[in-house]
RNA sequence: GUGGUUGUAGCUCAGUUGGUUAGAGCGCUGGAUUGUGGUUCCAGAGGUCGCCGGUUCAAAUCCGGUCUUCCACCCCA
């Protein structure tokens, strides 16, 4: 049989995992500083967990589990005898991957919340399942690194996460931008404009895709929209605004549109205590699109103004938002509202490694290798492995006294820095001799001396 | 989900209007070199031409289906 995976999925050798977990490192250590504990929930979830949270959109994308055992005695025998699909999925499969890492949150602090503090701070890094059709920096299988806390309503931490954005994407040494909006802006920007209640993802959709289609484009898809010419007239005015200040007259008659900006001042009153490393901004155009966000939207994309970074091509590399009802559906009665912000792993490799952007690995890389001439020698060499081990130098022994040529080509190969040879002369001297492999120079040395000289 | 694109040796890729036994470079194995890798020279191994079916005297090549890759939509990290 030929070995294949499936499609958008992956696998990763040595190199790349080192440098993945080079990110999923960095990330951890800045959501810990900031008081977030670590959670993990099942790869699949009930489906009645994950339906309906993401839109008709994702709903489609979502994997199902088909049921165990004779599970067509069980089906829908209309939808299967009409070949219905969606209709007879819930009679096949009542399990499906994640999605996302919210919504299972969503449901673990409604499931433990007589069992957790409030506000309950949580990160989880783990992978997510989506059937899309894959494309570069695009997978079925992918990691997700979410920072969450629920039980607040307090805005300070729409500012924070926006430092943690800020924070981890110093420390990876990559430049980004870091954009905000407000849904409740978005909200009363569809009311001064006149629109329906139902218009409103319609215009968000439409809006969300103006760096990428022009004014003329968003236009047009405003009009293929059902919306009114007028309407398009006001709502393009309004994305003409940079400034939060500028909107409060716009939208004087929209309760929401004037909540929104509120919040938004507020985080950055917040945010403009102290120094920041990336660009964070009002960005009116933001939209996202998932269903269950209410307050404050984030996104993050490459700064592609920053010096080296002006070819990279790529979508959003991080996003969130907050979600003041999303608890509710499993059943949380009080303080429910929460805010998060996910980290899109895959992606941040992608560029950085486009960027030459990771840092030369030490720790996790073989520094010694032993290289023994006969069987008398690798007995030799053993013991010597043993208390490099123990003195804390990555060191292995080739597994047989092989030809010094080959077991070298081996040496060469991994990338070991030093060799040490083992013949019969070594073992009368009680010198060995010690090779650096970059310059090809040797030298005759007691193994103390050498593990001194690696430490 | 819609439209397009890709697949030939471990890797990167040639392969003419369909026509002997499908090639190259790199890598791999062995030798030059029985105590030393990276350079050089010599030799060798390695292929169901993604998979299934069809057309044909004859298919890597043409046709259909399918899987995969990448791209544009949709959406998204």
């Amino acid at each position: 049989m030929k070995p294949s995976i499936p499609k958008g999925t992956r696998d990763f050798g040595p190199a790349e995992v080192i440098k993945r977990n080079y990110i999923f490192d960095t990330i951890r250590e800045v959501f810990v500083r900031y008081g977030f504990q670590p959670i993990e929930t099942p790869a699949m979830e009930d489906l009645a967990t994950l339906t309906g949270k993401y839109g008709e959109e994702g709903d489609q994308l979502l994997f199902k589990v088909l049921n165990n055992g004779d599970f067509l005695s069980k089906a829908d025998d209309q939808a299967l005898q009409a070949k219905d699909s969606a209709k007879l999925v819930p009679s096949i499969s009542k399990r499906g991957l994640r999605y996302d890492l919210t919504v299972p949150f969503a449901r673990f602090v409604a499931m433990h919340q007589n069992d957790i503090p409030f506000p309950f701070k949580r990160y989880q890094i783990q992978p997510v399942w989506r059937a899309d059709r894959p494309q570069k920096g695009r997978y079925q299988e992918f990691y997700q690194c979410d920072v969450d806390v629920v039980g607040s309503e307090s805005l300070m931490f729409e500012a924070e996460l926006a430092q943690i954005y800020d924070e981890v994407f110093q420390k990876l040494g990559l430049k980004v931008v870091i954009k905000l909006n407000n849904r409740k802006i978005l909200a009363g920007m569809a009311e001064a404009a006149g629109l329906s209640e139902d218009r409103f993802m319609d215009m968000t959709i439409a809006i969300d895709k103006l760096d990428k289609i022009g004014m003329d484009g968003v236009k047009q898809e405003l009009s293929k929209r059902d919306i009114s010419a007028e309407a398009i007239e006001k709502i393009e005015a309004m994305l003409g605004t940079t400034e939060l200040e500028a909107l409060k007259s716009t939208f004087a008659a929209s309760k929401p549109g004037l909540k929104g900006i509120e919040e938004l001042e507020t985080v950055f009153e917040y945010l403009n205590m102290g120094p920041t490393y990336n660009t964070i901004q009002f960005d009116i155009t933001l939209a996202r699109g998932l269903n269950y966000y209410t307050g404050c939207i984030y996104e993050v994309a490459v700064d592609l103004e920053a010096e080296g970074q002006e070819n990279i091509k790529m979508g959003s590399i991080g996003g969130g938002g907050r979600y003041a009802n999303l608890t509710e559906n499993f059943g949380m009665r009080t303080n429910g509202s929460g805010v998060g912000v996910s980290f899109g792993a895959e992606r941040i490799y992608d560029v950085m490694e486009e960027l030459s952007l990771f840092p030369e690995d030490k720790a996790n890389t073989l520094q010694l290798l032993f290289i023994a001439f006969d069987e008398k020698a690798h007995r030799y060499a053993f013991k010597a492995l043993q208390q490099a081990r123990a003195a804390g130098i990555n060191a292995e022994l080739y597994p047989d006294p092989a030809r010094v040529r080959k077991q070298m080509k081996y040496a060469d190969q991994r990338n070991v820095p030093y060799t040490v040879v083992i013949g019969d002369r070594e073992m009368e001297s009680g010198e060995l001799a010690f090779k650096n492999m970059v310059t090809g120079q040797q030298e005759n040395l007691q193994l103390n001396a050498i593990i001194d000289q690696l430490k």
